[in-house]
DNA sequence: TGCAAACTTGCATAGAGTGCAATATTCGAC
DNA sequence: GTCGAATATTGCACTCTATGCAAGTTTGCA
């Protein structure tokens, strides 16, 4: 059950999955949203068009492409920190790791980031993920402080300020053409929030 | 040019879109979003299907209904509150009455909170709409604070955050039936802002 | 009253997205 | 290696969304 890098099977889904988003992500770079079909993606990834939505439920999730168990591994980690941490320095923590992932692949976030800010839709699709993303977030936080999700402000408060976060850092972090560090642009980020958003200057 | 209310083109206008979307909120909630079709929307709110798409540019967007021009507003409310106010004070009072005003007609935001909590493709354009609001804030308190939306990490994490305060706060709403007077929801959420986020109990 | 501008509508069309059944591939046991 | 079960791919048929365009209505205004 639940195996770690398992056979033929599982990784020519992947690689699949990857190659759909990867056309996608080129072929919306070079023609823009709308003279992109779906038909055009599965060819350039070499699959049949009905195939294409076995691994997305529509075009624009194969532009923006984000891993669909990516909230759920957010939450473990979250709720895998030291206990003595406070939720904010949990999550602070939580983001800091992601963005050293993110910062890995040096190729793949930059021309994700790029092409999803450059077409409405696809942004709003991003946000619509970090909305998702958020709730979950949200039940974990509540669980670590013993707090109830729709009673108390808390739990959806501190993740949906941690997806702002987040959501700031990458746009910095693309705005100056993806020279900084993500991991510091977030640790600025976390800095202004913990000192209750002091104005600047 | 820009006429506060005027003749009976634009209230005619109004009505219409105000039909549709209440078309689309009932029967919605009555079948469910896959089970409504535009057609039926435009059946109900009794004008052609093609008209339809002259007042909303998707279902989705007639379910959730935003004013298009409430960006906008928000931003003039900002800049337009006293200069020495910081630049939380400043969001949270703009933030206070528009809590005020989506208090005062007591059927169209239930109605509409309790349709979209109930659909994740409406949850997920209300996401989206409150990410597009948040770019055009975020513009705003650059120019209020004097920094750059690009360079500077302030206006798009305070724009963020203050999305993220109406949301939780709009969801505790719906989560407590409605009972408790939403200005003061948000008070609650930005008073845990202002503090840092610190740990509950 | 009558002209111009703005709105509505029908028609045609492209493309998104889904259910279903047939085919092909992989896995695991032997 | 071979075979059967499980899973993935594909083609087909179909519905619905969404948009451009042109013809017909309604409203605003001089």
């Amino acid at each position: 059950m639940v195996p770690m890098s398992t056979g033929l099977r599982e990784r020519k889904k992947l690689a699949t999955r990857s190659a759909l988003h990867l056309a996608a992500l080129q072929l919306v770079a070079e023609r823009g949203l709308d003279e992109v079909s779906v038909d055009d993606i599965a060819e350039r990834a070499d699959v049949s068009p009905r195939t294409f939505f076995n691994y997305f439920p529509s075009k624009i999730d194969a532009v923006v492409g984000l891993d669909p168990a990516a909230p759920q591994r957010q939450v473990e980690a979250f709720l895998s920190r030291p206990a003595d941490e406070s939720p904010v320095e949990a999550m602070r923590a939580v983001a800091r790791e992601q963005a050293a992932e993110m910062s890995e692949n040096t190729e793949l976030w930059p021309l994700r980031l790029t092409v999803i800010d450059a077409h409405p839709a696809a942004l709003a699709r991003l946000a619509a993920a970090f909305g998702e993303s958020e709730q979950v977030l949200a039940a974990a936080i509540g669980e670590r402080t013993g707090t109830r999700v729709g009673a108390d402000a808390y739990p959806a408060l501190l993740a949906g300020v941690a997806a702002a976060a987040m959501r700031t850092s990458l746009h910095r972090w693309f705005a100056g053409d993806f020279t900084a560090a993500l991991p510091d642009l977030v640790d600025e980020t976390w800095d202004l929030l913990a000192a209750g958003l002091p104005a600047p200057r």
